[in-house]
DNA sequence: TGCTGGCACTCGCACGCGCAGAGTGCCAGG
DNA sequence: CCTGGCACTCTGCGCGTGCGAGTGCCAGCA
């Protein structure tokens, strides 16, 4: 077990290194804390810290930096969330209030993140299959030609051309329009399922086709995980990455651009609360040298989606932490109000 | 005005520098494309085509590399747009094929040209201005609130939330929208508001409040030029782009998150064929060291929307141009099907 | 037992130097 | 107008050197 001196060792060395970006020695971190101890003293903190693995040096003879899990350890014990100031919160505020429409809301609050942290933001939009259905439109385009419009309580529209077997007169659209909404409004897309799996029964035979069609397509909109969508902003916050460019940065630009990987990303996060997932926890590779800071949000009391920040694992963990913390909350009063 | 043979080494100047990405001397030159002159001569003609202002050179004694008016040149000139393969061309239709709606093609053709072109991919969702209506649906949310769903005939669905200043009841909606259907259905965008603008007339005294409220949304959304959305990819691309990595970048990336930016970008665009701009011609200071090629797309003979590649100035612009236009066409016909 | 000062040691890095190689401009001759 | 030759000018690279930061270890002290 360390000791408490030891623990305040690796947080200087961690805050230091977040600042300066440089290996910290022995010497600086006296200078620089006052931790009452010699340099001397801090060495052999610092060689034992080294032994747990909880610090490196790059080469011999230079300073130590953390390693992913001397951040977990800074991140788990040693640090808490700062919370944002109050002037924060009021901009934070504003900027959410401004906002028209979903779309806009998701791309203030990518904004936003991505300012506050001066990092890489990524927001999921709501998800479908935790949102509730506010309406169901059926439109003719073409006599065997239908479209299906979906229009959730967060705001989200999805629409789907479906091509029926047979031609689908006017009387029996807007009897399938009504039947449809009368069962699925204001539930829940998970229960979406049970609720119309026998609704084709109550059409003539030559209608059933079409209908049992309608329904198939609304489950999968509801059901098809690929269109989660996300928004992604600040990638111009990777030039503040290292000096080593290329190499680091072009993984992370390709695993942004896999929404796939970055739902998976997101979706990992489970706790109530922030999650953090520090250098090689994340399960992709390109994502090595890089922590996520997410959290889940919502309109009500659940979270229907995550948003969080991805940037180096040399970050201002607290910092991050209590701006992503502060704009979910934030989003999430704004999704409640519209 | 330069002769034949001095274009022809202009020529042999661009595709080596964007080939091997460094400045070409003389003897390579003569090396490598059989001018059937000797590298004193080149020398000569280079140093004219630099006194003309086609070619710089980095520092004393290096090679020639061309300039963005060398490169200007070069396509006017001595390029053509090099044709897709057919089994490229397969390649394209295939991929897009699969395509279920229309975010999923806009996000598909985004795919395929940073593929094709190894460069950023910029591709502009069909505007609403040039768009024809589809169907314009309205929706009770409550008894003072509705909601407009506006398709168009490329697909794309708005919506908006009027909050009424009185009570609608269920016929005047119906009312409503049987009107607004009849006039505006398959109407180009432009003439929606002379064809509507009586409407309001037609109704009671005590509706005409939540009419007009209906209309002014509707036109709104018609216009509303920020709603011009658009989608980017291929930013890990950018890691191709030189040396000095950072300081290039950086503005790029930047000006890739500024929609507005892109979208003058790719307004500027106004010929029937690929417009090009290199370097200096964009307006837009960040993207003084990139070449911007586009395109306009549409459905029909008329261009609907743009799309396009940033890149860095040195790039394979026959190749490019062929792809931007193959692309483009395939894009389109995609959509005329659907 | 744990902290401290001292000391020798190890590297990485910046600096200066010299050298090779590529490329140029110019000139005289065909 | 083209060509071969020649002198010149850079850049980039490899090498050796000195400096400084930082370490590990050890003996002494509370």
């Amino acid at each position: 077990m360390l000791s408490e001196r030891r623990l305040q060792v690796l947080r200087a060395i961690v805050q230091d290194y977040v600042g300066t970006e440089e290996p910290v020695g022995s010497k600086a971190l006296t200078e620089r804390h006052s931790l009452g101890v010699s340099p001397a003293t801090v060495r052999n903190d610092m060689a034992a810290l080294e032994d747990e693995g909880y610090i490196a040096q790059p080469h011999t003879s230079a300073g130590r930096i953390p390693t992913d899990k001397g951040y977990r350890l800074f991140v788990d014990k040693l640090a808490g969330v700062k919370p944002m100031t109050a002037p924060e919160r009021r901009a934070i505020q504003n900027f959410l209030e401004g906002a028209v429409d979903l779309d806009d809301v998701v791309a203030r609050t990518v904004r936003l993140l991505a300012q506050l942290t001066r990092q890489v933001a990524v927001v999921q939009y709501p998800s479908l299959t935790r949102s509730t259905v506010r309406h169901v439109e059926l439109l003719s385009l073409a006599p065997a030609r239908l479209m299906l419009v979906l229009i959730t309580d967060t705001g989200r529209v999805e629409q789907r051309v479906v091509d029926c077997p047979a031609p689908f007169g006017e009387a029996s659209l807007a009897d399938l329009r009504a039947r449809l909404n009368s069962r699925v409004a204001n539930r829940r897309f998970a229960d979406v399922p049970s609720l119309v799996e026998d609704l084709a029964e109550a059409f003539e035979h030559e209608d059933r086709g079409t209908v049992s069609m309608v329904l198939s397509t609304l489950l999968e909109t509801l059901v098809e995980e690929n269109e989660e969508r996300l928004m992604i902003g600040g990638t111009a916050n990777l030039t503040r990455f290292g000096h080593d460019f290329p190499l680091v940065i072009r993984p992370v630009l390709e695993a942004l651009e896999e929404q796939v990987v970055l739902l998976k990303l997101l979706g990992e996060a489970k706790d109530p609360g922030v999650t953090v997932r520090i250098g090689h926890e994340n399960a992709h590779e390109g994502l090595n040298s890089t922590s996520v800071v997410s959290v889940g949000y919502g309109s009500g009391g659940e979270a229907v989606a995550k948003l969080g920040v991805v940037g180096p694992t040399r970050m201002d963990y607290p910092g991050t932490m209590g701006a992503v913390r502060a704009v979910a909350r934030y989003v999430g009063q704004i999704l409640a109000e519209s």
